[in-house]
DNA sequence: ATTACTAAAAGACGAGTAA
DNA sequence: TTTACTCGTCTTTTAGTAA
């Protein structure tokens, strides 16, 4: 049994095999030479497609003087994602995060908010959308967590607080975002006190209903900064 | 001293850097922050910014609160070489193979075959161009050697064998290249006995002075199975 | 809270070897 | 020649700690 090895480790791999040929049609190539590619020795060469013929990255067949490998669906896949991130990288016009949260929720108090006169005039006016009256709640993942710090250094769509006869709303900002090419807008209230891990929503309909999403499922966020 | 350690850890780290945003501007990130990106303990995040400003691929600012962190024009280049592999592997569209080699000065054979009437009208003929009189020595380097054996499962352009008064001039075939634009061939003798590491080029200028290069150069071709 | 050291544990590598 | 095992060695990681 040969354990799992650094995923780092194994898209570079991986990645070389792609560079020798071997995702259009299978390529004949001893551990020997794929060690010349890796840079490292002929036994770690075989350990290594071991490993990614295990993950199901690579198909071999090993004959009597090397091994006819192909890259698999799922490697060519890994190589693919591997590939957006690097178009991510360079092809990036606007400055904006990618986010990823897990949808719960909350205690309803987006509605209560939202239906304010002195919110819902703000947001028909400087969102370019009649929100939806209530808002999808994120758990951000621990990276989106980081992420979201961002919001800090811009000064986004501004909501201005106000007072009603029983007590003071306060401000904050929005971002323009998209949910699978749905607009929407995250809310950043001001209030120091907020937890960072949450992200709360709007959008002109029901996310829940327009997606066929319910708790628990994995949102991505594209928010433009 | 921090131990320099394995580049592809490294580019992946730069990786992660470029897509939190650290290619335009400083971010600031705690070791702790990156651990979540790299998948690893905050130690080990730390280690990772320490190699790769000892390297010279970011700059970094440490602040009491974490560290304001850049991605240097080095590491941009790195990561654009990375980019540009994905790009070979995706966006190849005929079958090609890019080979490495340092040129040498062979024992002239090449120019005395050339002279043969028997290969010159078969090169003037099939390759689209009327080959200097002599040839280009690649000395392949070992990932190249390994690629070259593409050459045998492709028909190329056949060159025929022929017969003169006193000897018989064996056949092979080419493969359409180009090195910096220019066009040239590949020759591939028949002979079973040829050294895997050298590589033969006919091209319609002489390469040395069009290319002003000399013993040594490392040259790069791209031959077109 | 940081960064980054040291030292012990975990993991990867590669020489030797068998099949 | 191969592949792929074992096992000693070297490298990397991470807990603990200091600044």
């Amino acid at each position: 049994m040969v354990k799992l090895v650094n995923p780092v480790v194994d898209i570079d791999s991986l990645k070389k095999l792609a560079l020798i040929g071997a995702m259009k049609k299978p390529i004949k190539l001893s551990s020997h030479d794929f060690s010349k590619f890796i840079d490292s020795s002929p036994q770690t060469a075989s350990r290594r497609l071991q490993t990614l013929e295990q993950e199901g990255m690579i198909s071999r067949t090993i004959v009597s003087d090397g091994q006819w490998t192909t890259i698999s669906k799922k490697g060519v896949d890994l190589l693919k994602k591997e590939y957006n991130d690097y178009q991510k990288i360079f092809t990036q016009k606007r400055d904006c995060i990618e986010l990823v949260g897990t949808l719960f929720t909350g205690l309803g108090e987006g509605q209560y908010y939202i239906a304010q006169g002195g919110y819902s005039d703000q947001f028909n006016e400087k969102l370019g959308f009649v929100p939806f009256p209530g808002t999808l709640n994120l758990r951000l993942n621990e990276q989106s967590t980081v992420l979201r710090r961002k919001f800090e250094e811009h000064k986004g769509i501004e909501i201005n607080g106000f007072k009603s006869e029983n007590r003071t709303f306060g401000g904050g900002k929005c971002f323009p975002s998209k949910i699978e090419d749905i607009d929407c807008a995250v809310i950043v209230p001001d209030r120091t006190h907020y937890p960072v891990d949450i992200l709360e929503i709007l959008s002109p309909k029901n996310l829940r209903e327009g997606l066929n999403i319910n708790d628990g499922a994995e949102i991505n966020i594209t928010v433009i900064l």
